[in-house]
DNA sequence: TTATTAAAATTACATACGTAATCTTCATTG
DNA sequence: CAATGAAGATTACGTATGTAATTTTAATAA
């Protein structure tokens, strides 16, 4: 069984989004920037860095008596995953049902408009 | 506090499923559908139509010494509400860069693209 | 009427997750 | 050098989830 990466839940992906803007960082800064608007204690977001670093999600390279975290999974390949979790678990693996359900249900902006316009012509460019 | 419905697990869509194609049915004729393909045991079975009924997420009228089961929330909306989910936890709330995923990712069909295409069309008409 | 059995109800148990608290280790400050 | 304090490591504890097993109930078959 080739195992797919461990899952990361809503709290650790928090986490992540922080890495993801920058890395490395210490467990200080991280704290810093998450416990007001999330707020959780130190700790837990403490716990939080060593799960993810359980589940190889990120890694942490030592500087001096502490660690600098950095992330291992792109933010890319998250979504990606993500995505496919939705696509299948909800919508039978189909893309079609999907957007039009978001077709329905979702404000788009003019300016999403604009780009998904300029992406599907990219698309049919391609695929002819 | 509002609460929201209480989230549906994989499992438990597994059985929502068997009720959207078809309801009511009791829980032999569930049962009788899932075990198969899932390799579950009616004991599973059970359990997991007991919790979704615990969520409200299905009813339960008595015939004779069984019961009937049927959906109570609809497949539209919980396609709604695990889409919400998926856009606000990992595309930030914009639709937008989750399509251009998709488009990037998933293999999309012409009839995909025609359709997103007749989409973006009807929704940029509307907006104005 | 008693044994069998299907369905329901209750209980179980391991792992994941949210959310910490406690304990340990050093490095730094009086 | 002893106390303090930050970072890391370990432990905790309640709820959710996957996956049942056990117990109860009531209908049916022998």
């Amino acid at each position: 069984m080739s195992d797919q990466p461990a899952a990361i839940s809503e709290a650790e992906s928090r986490v992540m989004d922080v890495l993801w803007q920058r890395a490395p960082q210490t467990s200080g800064e991280i704290v810093a920037i998450l416990a007001e608007p999330t707020g959780w204690h130190e700790k837990t977001i403490r716990t939080l860095l060593n799960r993810l670093l359980g589940k190889g999600a990120i890694s942490a390279s030592k500087d001096g008596r502490r660690y600098l975290y950095s992330p291992r999974l792109r933010r890319e390949d998250w979504q990606q995953l993500e995505s496919r979790s939705l696509l299948d678990r909800v919508f039978g693996g189909k893309v079609a049902p999907l957007l039009a359900h978001f077709s329905q249900h979702e404000e788009l902006t003019a300016k999403d408009l604009a780009e998904l316009r300029k992406l599907i012509d990219a698309i049919d460019r391609k695929a002819r």
